[in-house]
RNA sequence: GGCGCGGUACCCAAGUGGUAAGGGAGAGGUCUGCAAAACCUUUAUGCGUCGGUUCGAUUCCGACCCGCGCCUCCA
């Protein structure tokens, strides 16, 4: 069965084509790099990274590009009164959204940034205007005429005919032939980063950066761009402007936008204090596994509520599937099987490849995978498997872990790494009291807590429950379970 | 006002013109020295409201109510 994807362009769900071959040029919008990234951005990352993900495990070449913008009128305001380059500013943002994403296991992609590029934008800017497309103010501002565009709308449907700009333009902007215009270079201001170019000193607009960046890292028309949904309208509208008015080729084939989300049932925003980021989740005790799966759960397109209560919820869920791998991998199998798990397993990984190729339906691919795990949970405890089954369904739970990347137990080196980014900025006193108390003590290394999981099992075997018991109780304290098993004494860290 | 999305059990959340996935939580049980893990049973005659089409609608159509998004740079 063939991927299909919601196209923003056409409106539908689309059976997702290439232009080429099996490869894929896929370009997403990345952060501008002014703050720290809020769980909103993160859940357009991840909902970019499962798709990324799903198109190579469907067998794509990937080329895939992620700009960095790291130059506009935030980041210009906030150096300034920083006191800072706009450059040194950037550098510490760039660097946190990158932690974060790892945090998250979001896979990187090749980054590109802005400033990297103003040349080249400047370049294209004079094509435009060389072709009639773009203008050039008094101030040494350009524009893009929009009128000028017939197509322009056509992502967002939006009707520009009919409309009038009349006489209400906005007094700042007088020097737009229409209000509707917008900017793709802003002449330099007095004590503002600007650029010396061929076109004249200044700043590029926001669009222009993606149109350039993108066709030179991936050619005039590429496979799939992707972004959040607030980005239809003005910003990749925009970017088709610019393309295809220079190129006359169509852009990007796919357009592929996620949806916002809420928070405790609320537009997120700082007024309302319920307003994450990424960092904010990890110190209040969220790990982030759980955070990645709990915005992997919602299909991207839609509306997602992102709670405290969803996320418990998600790390339960995480720890269901983690016990049922660990149970396949330490348990003892048979070297003949019944063969049903091998079947279940073939069953599954079908039930996954068909939800994620109904437009990435994340829902589904998990219910999949729950029902898999009870299914051979209860034929692991009638005996039913063995070794064969065990690897099928070890497989399969890969297959999904390739996507979703929540198996692996990685969570307390990215906090340990975060509680310390709290304590180096002055911020410890946002560290959850239970984070405080986990790190603060000694960590027990792998070693100790090995020579601790012998000395239990030998008293286990004199039926010494107290000296066990004394032992497991020192071991919680460290944040270690033990779980005794029939195959024998199981410890993780909580 | 224009364009668009959604309202499914205590919570999160799939889905279909033919009788409601999955996860969490709750209750009861099995197993266990205990705990954990795991399993079983159980929790929507019901899918915002009211009409309509149909043999049959949660699923299609209409109206209404509610929530949300975009409509000058917020993922």
């Amino acid at each position: 069965m063939p991927l299909r994807l919601y196209n923003t362009m056409s409106g539908k769900v689309e059976e997702f084509q290439t232009i080429a071959d099996n490869e894929v040029r896929m370009y997403a919008c990345g952060p501008t790099v002014y703050d720290y990234g809020h769980i909103g951005n993160f859940r357009t990352f991840v909902a970019v990274d499962i798709l990324q993900r799903y198109l190579r495990q469907s067998g794509f070449r990937l080329r895939y590009v992620m700009n960095i913008t790291d130059v506009d009128d935030k980041i210009i305001r906030n150096s300034a009164s920083a006191g800072v380059s706009v450059k040194q500013y950037t550098v510490k943002f760039e660097k946190a959204f990158l932690e974060d994403s790892a945090t998250l296991n979001i896979e990187q992609p090749i980054l590109v940034r802005a400033t990297e590029h103003i040349e080249e934008m400047a370049q294209f800017i004079a094509k435009l205007e060389k072709a009639g497309y773009a203008y050039r103010a008094e101030d040494g501002s350009y524009y893009f005429r929009i009128a000028k565009f017939p197509g322009y709308g056509k992502l967002s449907k939006k009707d520009f005919a009919g409309m009038e700009d009349g006489a209400r333009v906005d007094v700042d902007e007088y020097e737009k032939d229409s209000a509707r215009d917008f900017a793709l270079w802003k002449a330099p201001k007095p004590g503002e980063a600007s650029w010396d170019t061929s076109i004249g000193p200044g700043r590029p607009g926001w669009h222009i950066e993606c149109s350039v960046m993108s066709m030179a890292e991936l050619g005039e028309s590429f496979d799939l761009h992707a972004g959040g949904e607030d980005l239809i309208f003005p910003h990749h509208e925009n970017e088709i402007a610019q393309s295809e008015s220079l190129t006359g080729k169509p852009f990007a084939h796919f357009w592929f936008h996620s949806r916002f989300l809420l928070v405790e049932g609320e537009k997120m925003s700082k007024s309302l204090g319920n307003f994450f980021t990424l960092r904010d989740l990890v110190l209040k005790g969220h790990k982030p596994s759980s955070i990645r799966f709990l915005l992997a759960s919602v299909p991207y397109r839609h509306q997602l509520n992102f709670t405290v209560d969803g996320l418990k919820q998600a790390a339960v869920s995480v720890e269901r599937l983690r016990n049922f791998q660990q149970r396949l991998l330490n348990g003892q199998f048979p070297a003949d099987g019944s063969q049903a798990g091998i079947d279940l397993a073939q069953e599954t990984s079908q039930r996954l490849r068909a939800g994620m190729d109904d437009d990435l339906n994340t829902a589904q691919a998990q219910a999949a995978i729950f029902d898999m795990v009870r299914k051979a949970n209860v034929a692991i405890d009638a005996g039913q498997l063995g070794k064969n089954d065990a690897t099928a369904l070890l497989a399969v739970l890969d297959q999904f872990d390739s996507l979703f990347a929540v198996l692996k137990d990685d969570d307390a080196p990215k906090i340990k790494c975060i509680v310390e980014w709290a304590q180096a900025e002055g911020r410890a006193g946002e560290i959850s009291k239970e984070l405080l108390e986990a790190f603060s003590s000694q960590p027990a290394s792998d070693g100790d807590i090995q020579e601790k999981i012998a000395a239990i099992e030998a008293a286990r075997r004199g039926r010494d429950f107290k000296t066990s018991d004394a032992i497991r109780a020192e071991l919680a304290a460290v944040g270690i379970a033990v779980e005794i098993t029939k195959d024998g004494v199981r410890w993780k860290r909580k």
